[in-house]
DNA sequence: ACGGCTGATACT
DNA sequence: TAGTATCAG
């Protein structure tokens, strides 16, 4: 077998697993709508500087997409399309953004998730679980079926590839959970999808939060689905129905800019399932698509495995054709903690930094950021950073020809605002020399202008766990010069073995191999330390007698409440025959039907195919233009 | 050189 | 390893 190091070419292990991803709904909209319940129900975006055109869009709250608003726009462009919209400012510190509330917020969430299983942490408001050994614990405790464990949450779990009636949808879902044809694999699942809708419910409960989950048997088609049906929905994607829903996936992101969740609006319009594999937005997909004339996932399926490493190598080309045939084969790491912190700020246009001084300046503001959260992580976590990067942009004036970017820099970490700080202007220093070149040294002084830095950021990686033993912490961060002494803002002094050895400071080390630390650190095993809030708020939204989490989007009922959308299946845009996906729900709209915001969105091309096709029996949607440059591919390199 | 800030991973 | 590049949200 295969060991690979690229993006994955783990075989599927034999056992059938039983993975789950979920995914916040808008999640900082949610956070600051719990901070502020009087913008529940209305349209909201949180912006990030607001003195720029509105300041920048990072998250849209469900209310607010439907008015057309997207995650990117600026704040003025959002009113224009959404007078009433509630813009939340992030929180600035020390001159910059500051997301530690939404940080804070995510290991809330975690650590509940983290209670039935392996839980990785894969972004701040993303994790996996693998439920493998609680699903087969349920399956072996119950032999007789899982009726007692069904609750209205799972009922509204959407089961790809089940043909549903359109009349009571649920009755279907209960019958598929119910079941089965006898697949164990599938009975995996459904515990598995049981015990993510109880997870969702407590996340509720707890955090007042939703979320969104795919569950499927492997990562990658877990966070496939895991945002199809969104928000506060969850997805199972069983076995059998993996080829019909794979094939048609395009590869790489059409239309723009276009938000995936307001194409999986569409997809319900244009009958084709639409979402944008891992990996493959960015040149990799653009390579497929224009040189193997690949542009669905069933389009990859045609070519050898072997070919496929030819083109793109060993790793990434096994890597493709796995992914074509839905196997991966990674693990979810038992991480709930990150890997690395950092903290950067930009300097567009005319801000651009040109002194020495104001370099310093931010940078001391951003390694005050990091210090921070590097001190509450070694008092929640003990844990220790080891090496600490910095990185810059910038652009020459006066110089046109060399257009060399800023080099990163990097030095083992010494614990201590102040020591970050002056660390980090000594990486700065080493990296402006390079930059500028050491001839000009001498130009310098006269003229100062030469350099502006358009971006700074400091982060701190190789993070390692101590252990939590009672005097373990002490041990490693003993003292052994006057210098190194824990700053006042430091409960704990740290010394490693590079900086020990030259007083003097940064100059010794930058620029060469830092000693590598041989002190036995044990393994990350310790789940998250979450402050607990400081009291549990009462939910202050209306409640059903029964838990639902749908409940909580009030004004989105409508739109999003499975029970009231009508459910059918069919809508062959791929001309495919017995490969018709059956999994897509569509029905016929009615042009006022059609969010116009949403609509507006589209290009102009296919906002009238849209038009075209309403009000239409179905399968007017043009056909996707398939494989016509596979020719392409087998002619011979330009290099060889 | 306004899509900002953050994080992960793989290659060399 | 340190440093670079790419990707994602």
């Amino acid at each position: 077998h295969l060991i690979l190091m690229m993006p994955v070419a783990k075989p599927e292990s034999s056992e059938a697993r039983v993975i789950a991803h979920i995914d916040m709904d808008c999640f900082y909209v949610q956070v600051e709508q719990r901070k502020q319940p009087n913008l529940r129900g209305q349209p909201t975006a949180v912006v990030q500087y607001n003195s720029w055109k509105g300041g920048g869009l990072i998250a849209v709250g469900y209310e607010a997409r439907k008015f057309g608003v997207k995650r990117s726009m600026r704040g003025d462009e959002a009113k224009k399309i959404c007078p009433e919209i509630q813009l939340v400012q992030v929180p600035v510190a020390r001159g910059k953004a500051d997301l530690n509330v939404y940080r804070n917020a995510g290991s809330e969430v975690i650590s509940i998730l983290s209670r039935k299983g392996r839980c990785e942490r894969a972004s701040i408001d993303e994790v996996y679980l693998d439920l493998t050994e609680a699903a087969e614990t349920m399956l072996t405790e119950h032999p007789n079926g899982l009726l007692d464990l069904i609750n209205e949450e799972a009922l509204r779990s959407h089961v790809l590839g089940l043909h549903l009636d359109g009349l009571n949808d649920r009755d279907c879902v209960r019958e598929w959970f119910l079941m089965n044809n006898g697949d164990h694999r599938d009975k995996l699942l459904a515990c598995g999808a049981l015990i993510v809708a109880e997870l969702r419910l407590e996340v509720l409960k707890e955090t007042e939060f939703t979320c969104s989950a795919g569950i499927a048997h492997n990562k990658m088609l877990a966070k496939l689905t895991s945002g199809m049906h969104k928000p506060a929905q969850q997805t199972i994607v069983p076995f059998s129905s993996v080829k019909n829903f794979l094939e048609p996936l395009p590869i790489k992101k059409m239309y723009g800019d276009l938000r995936l969740d307001m194409l999986l609006l569409f997809k319900n319009i244009f009958q084709l399932q639409w979402l944008l594999l891992k990996q493959l937005g960015g040149k990799l997909g653009t390579s497929l698509e224009t040189e193997l004339g690949v542009q669905t996932v069933g389009d990859l399926l045609q070519f050898s495995e072997e070919s496929l490493q030819e083109r793109y190598g060993r790793n990434t080309g096994t890597w493709l054709w796995n992914v074509a045939r839905g196997i991966s084969g990674e693990e979810v790491e038992g991480r709930l903690l990150p890997k690395s912190h950092g903290s950067g700020k930009t300097f567009p246009g005319r801000q651009a930094l040109k002194t020495l001084p104001s370099v310093q300046k931010w940078l001391n503001e951003l390694c005050e950021e990091l210090s921070e959260r590097l001190q509450s992580d070694l008092e929640q976590n003990k844990r220790i950073a080891h090496t600490l990067t910095l990185h810059a942009s910038a652009y020459k004036l006066n110089d046109s020809e060399s257009l060399k970017k800023f080099p990163s820099k990097s030095c083992p970490l010494r614990y201590g605002t102040t020591k970050i700080q002056e660390d980090s202007l000594s990486l700065f220093h080493a990296g402006l020399r390079e930059y500028i070149g050491i001839n000009n040294v001498k130009a310098k002084g006269i003229n100062r202008h030469e350099w502006a830095i358009t971006g700074l950021s400091v982060s701190a990686s190789k993070i390692v766990a101590v252990p939590s033993g009672t005097n373990s912490i002490t041990k490693y961060f003993h003292n052994e010069d006057q210098n190194y002494a824990s700053s006042k803002e430091s409960d704990y002094a740290f010394t490693n073995d590079a900086a020990s050895l030259s007083p003097s400071g940064i100059q010794s080390w930058v620029g060469s191999k830092p000693t590598q630390s041989k002190m036995e650190f044990v393994e990350e095993g310790s789940g998250i330390n979450v402050k607990s809030r400081k009291q549990k708020r009462k939910l202050d939204t209306q409640k059903r007698s029964t838990p639902s989490i749908l409940g909580y989007f009030r004004s989105n009922d409508e739109a999003s409440s499975s029970s009231d959308i009508p459910d059918t299946t069919d809508g062959c845009r791929y001309n495919l025959g017995e490969d018709v996906p059956r999994i897509s729900n569509s029905w016929n709209y009615k042009s006022d039907e059609i969010d116009p915001g949403v609509l507006n969105e589209l290009p102009p091309e296919i906002q009238a195919e849209v038009l075209a096709s309403l009000d239409q029996p179905q399968n007017q949607v043009k056909t996707a233009k398939r494989g016509s440059s596979i020719v392409h591919y087998f002619l011979p390199t330009k290099n060889s």
